[in-house]
DNA sequence: CTGAAAGCGCTTACAG
DNA sequence: CTGAAAGCGCTTACAG
């Protein structure tokens, strides 16, 4: 049926010899590396049509000295969060026409991850929160291999471009509407895990809230909520269990603000009568819950997309802004007490 | 610092050079392709840690003929649903040493997609439903390229393998549970997308449980749903303007049974005491949902899993099992009626 | 157990 | 506008 033997894949070399030129001027119209003889051209178009032929994309990287991939570290592939990201990411090198190679480092750090994707494999990174240690970070850089952080600041030392939303802006603002709108006063915070960036400016939102507004920061209300559902439900029984007061939750994250409900509501507290329950990212289905969750919306599409453009930026050896910060957006919806 | 050129990584010569031995001996210590005397082995090892050696992917894929990649091709990257799939394909694959290179074909169909991911850049694809078309996955087939289908069955004269999961049984027995335990009688059907290989199947086991239990098969009853909640809402909505009576709704995802219960509540329709509410796959969220979501389990990360080590199977050129079928779990919660 | 050498399929100066 | 040839960094018979 087709021109060459089953078990062999059309080369640049048959198609060369099919349109009679060389394997050079197939290159260049492959590539549009070099203007092309319109006869030539068609020549070659067809030779190529005919063979099927698909460049070998490992012969096209050690010849021409780049991968066409852009690769990206993540520790996990976590629930919905993820799905927002990778979209934006996936969409963004698809149009720059770079391939997406994807290696879970599964929270080890073995020194290895690094390895498993590199400038052997890719032509850039992107790193996703606290996928890679200092170390890795570390030698990463010093080879000059073009990074990009995602939802995470760079170390002191290593001065690599980041991007992140604006967590401390964010949790300022719908504490503050808790504060101001709601008139609210005693507001639990549900923490993040330990030491992520995203949970720590978004305490730190909070706590600015309550200067601002002249309330006190009180050490009770605060319990850890681990972006976790059942862990958030396990603070909140415990806090009600200890009899301690509050007419507000600000969850860390959407996903441990619906484990607060669930908690609040076994034990007969209403929201939002009773208790102002706020969240943040704005996942999908917190405008779908019930009551519908009044949560800061991350635009982690957008925060993929950028990265994946300053990746590339810096791929081609330009300079990129080093801190990118995107705004994020107050989606008021009912939880907190606002009517819909 | 290091001992080689800033702008150049180590190659395998340098390694051997280092070693005093040549690169065919380095190349089996990487490999482990044949018994290398010990203390050749370990002067090799130090020289690849001293270099920070890291094999080109590109030139051994070139060399050696393979390249340690499965490739991934998918319609989109949709919410929820994608992350276990994901998941499981991630987990197996690393496990398997292998990288994971993803393709979104945009729904787009430009008999342009198999291109992107072939031979010359992966060892072997895993084509989730709907994403080739008949000619793409002809001609992926004819060339003897390993390939598994996800979520849809190999037309005829395709006999590739195929991994999904028991959607008929699952439909069955959540549409008996309804008749059989709860009583209902006229159950609406929210189907899927058209000519959606899970949507049909789960539409033939809502049929089947009908007619196994003696209940007369209503055009009236089933209306789109589309896997959408908006779909879903305004289905539902529609059917309570025409005046269409029913007891219970079976939706063929999840996202769809909550559009269904949002459009109900805002009736005034009480779940599950007026109308029993059953959806499908058990996404994330639908046992914290209010009322928890009664529905059947399918085992996406399993199926992600199970077709990664099949699709090795098939690069290695062993037979495998033609069409494998999951088996899915009722969940019983309390949206259906069931008390939790 | 080890090395010399060919070859994988491209790209890219270089020369014309 | 086009071609001959070197080279990218590996692997793998083949020979010893």
């Amino acid at each position: 049926m087709s021109q060459i033997s089953k078990n062999r894949n059309a080369t640049i070399n048959d198609v060369a010899r099919m349109a009679s030129v060389s394997s050079a001027t197939v290159s260049r119209v492959i590539n549009r590396t070099a203007v092309v003889n319109p006869q030539t051209l068609e020549k070659v178009q067809k030779a190529i049509v005919a063979l099927h032929y698909v460049p070998s994309s490992a012969a096209q990287s050690l010849a021409g000295k780049k991968n066409n991939t852009i690769g990206l570290i993540v520790p996990g592939i976590s629930e919905v969060f993820f799905v927002p990201l990778l979209r934006g990411i996936e969409m963004a090198a698809a149009l720059a026409g770079y391939n997406l190679l994807i290696h879970t480092t599964h929270f080890q750090h073995q020194n290895q991850g690094y390895k498993t994707l590199g400038d052997h494999n890719t032509d850039g990174l992107l790193v996703f929160s606290d996928s890679l240690n200092h170390e890795e970070l570390h030698y990463l850089t010093q080879s000059n291999f073009p990074c990009v952080l995602i939802y995470q600041n760079p170390p002191d030392d290593i001065p690599l471009p980041s991007i992140n939303i604006d967590n401390k802006n964010g949790a300022r603002q719908i504490v503050e509407h808790l504060i101001q709108v709601h008139q609210r006063r005693n507001i639990v915070f549900l923490r993040g895990p330990q030491n992520t960036h995203d949970s720590i400016q978004r305490e730190q939102g909070y706590r600015q809230a309550l200067q601002q507004n002249g309330l006190p920061y009180d050490e009770q209300l605060i319990a850890r909520g681990d972006f976790l559902f059942e862990v958030a439900a396990d603070s909140i029984r415990n806090l009600i269990h200890k009899g301690i007061e509050f007419d507000a939750v600000f969850s860390a994250d959407d996903g441990s603000a619906f484990g607060a409900f669930a908690a609040l509501k076994e034990t007969g507290v209403c929201v939002p009568e009773d208790v102002s329950l706020v969240g943040f990212d704005d996942v999908y289905f917190a405008a779908h819950f019930s009551p519908p969750l009044t949560t800061v919306q991350a635009p982690t599409e957008a925060v993929g997309k950028l990265a994946v453009e300053t990746l590339i930026q810096r791929m081609n050896g330009k300079e990129v802004q080093q801190n990118i910060l995107l705004p994020t957006r107050l989606m008021l919806r009912h939880s907190c007490g606002c009517k819909q």
